[in-house]
DNA sequence: TAGTCTGTTAGACA
DNA sequence: CTGTCTAACAGACT
């Protein structure tokens, strides 16, 4: 799940089925999936009292009482849901809470997880180099750290702002009539420069809303119906001109829009 | 069938 | 600094 709003979904799952409670059965189905820390000790930590659940851009941060965190990175096809059990497909660590299993499943197996003592987090590098939330950030903060480079390749960069990944770029710049091919010095103005950042935020802000539930599906795995204005709309035509949605690979990945409304 | 695509990102390279 | 490509991996689609 990998952009911001899933992440944030799972977290919000999370708080209502772990914190507060213990794990049981819980068992590193592949143990390729634990980069970092020793199984046992990992299984150990994890049958413990959960007494936190953080998310910091598309990391999700549990924390434990014996003073230890984990974090899961998604990827691109992972999630945290309820499943069957150790033998369901895609799992990769399974666990029960009150009787009922939940697993990190993957299909692709990019994801991982990694085991920390909670004093090391601070020392993690990908924390330690976010950008700020998109509710967070303002229109001068974000300017500063895009420059004037691409702007797909610059908000896809965890350093400039934290959670942004292809479909929000795809979304957001439909919505704020941007071509894919924009630069940082396109944007003038801080007016306009406000009203990106606004912009990601309040997409994220729908994606939580609209999206919320105990197993997030992601489009490639039987949405019944596309959410979206136009990310993988390629040949429909736009919901407000007419024209048909394009896609063109920008900073090497698909790019959805409307060759009118984003000129 | 074989090739192409994928909601990520670190690292290599030009 | 900037942009582009690749690998890591495996399933779904054309």
């Amino acid at each position: 799940m990998p952009e911001l709003g899933e992440v944030e979904i799972v977290r919000q799952n999370l708080i209502r089925w772990w914190v507060n409670k213990s794990a049981k059965d819980v068992t590193l189905v592949d143990t390729a999936a634990l980069t970092q820390g020793e199984p046992e000790e990992f299984i150990r930590v994890l049958s413990s009292p959960c007494v936190g659940v953080r998310r910091r851009g598309k990391y999700l941060i549990l924390e434990f009482s014996d003073d230890h965190a984990v974090i899961f990175h998604f990827r691109m096809t992972g999630k945290i849901a309820p499943c069957t059990g150790v033998d369901d497909r895609f799992v990769r660590v399974a666990w029960t809470l009150e009787d009922r299993w939940y697993g990190f499943m993957d299909a692709r197996r990019l994801g991982h997880v990694e085991l920390f003592l909670a004093g090391e987090l601070q020392n993690y590098g990908p924390l330690i180099r976010m950008g700020p939330e998109p509710e967070d950030i303002d229109g001068a903060t974000l300017q500063k750290n895009v420059g004037k480079r691409g702007l797909k390749n610059a908000l896809l960069d965890q350093r400039v702002i934290a959670g942004v990944g292809n479909i929000a770029v795809s979304e957001v710049f439909y919505r704020q009539g941007l071509p894919p091919t924009a630069k940082g010095s396109d944007l003038v103005g801080s007016l306009a420069w406000d009203n990106l950042a606004k912009a990601i935020a309040e997409f994220f802000d729908e994606v939580i809303e609209e999206q919320s539930s105990d197993e997030v599906i992601y489009l490639n795995q039987g949405a019944l119906e596309n959410p979206f204005d136009v990310y993988k709309r390629e040949g429909l035509p736009c919901v407000r001109c007419g024209q048909l949605i394009r896609r063109d690979k920008v900073a090497g990945r698909s790019s959805y829009f409307c060759p009118s409304c984003q000129s």
